[in-house]
DNA sequence: AAGGTGACAGGGT
DNA sequence: TACCCTGCCACCT
């Protein structure tokens, strides 16, 4: 089998997000021991390239909507995220813990 | 080949 | 979930 991109392994992980969780940059570094968190959030910025991807369930460990202005729409996120469930105020979201999802939990 | 860049994280203040 | 500084690794020019 391939060896598989970085990006790809990224994007795998982010798919297993559930509806209405979110995750962090540093939490998928983590479970894919990748190294560091900067590499999931270049990977994401790539995630355009492949649909299917939900990166606005993905956010930095503050919980803030810090790749908003790399959306078709800096708004769009937002919406997303609202959409599902997930309440934001000033970009950033409310209860981030308790929307907060492991990767590992799912395994 | 070398340096700069980037949707970050963690600890100290 | 403050704010500031440093480390981190792959990709691009």
């Amino acid at each position: 089998m391939a060896k598989e991109s970085y990006f790809e392994q990224v994007y795998d992980v982010v798919r297993c997000i559930p509806h209405g969780r979110v995750t962090t940059y540093g939490t998928i570094a983590d479970f894919l021991t990748l190294g560091s968190a900067r590499m999931v959030g270049w990977a994401l910025n790539h995630s355009f390239s492949n649909d299917g991807v939900p990166a606005h369930r993905v956010v930095n460990r503050k919980g803030e909507l810090s790749g908003r202005n790399h959306f078709p729409t800096p708004t769009m996120m937002q919406e997303l995220l609202e959409n599902e469930g997930v309440e934001v105020v000033d970009d950033k979201i409310v209860d981030f813990d308790k929307h907060f999802w492991n990767p590992t939990d799912e395994f």
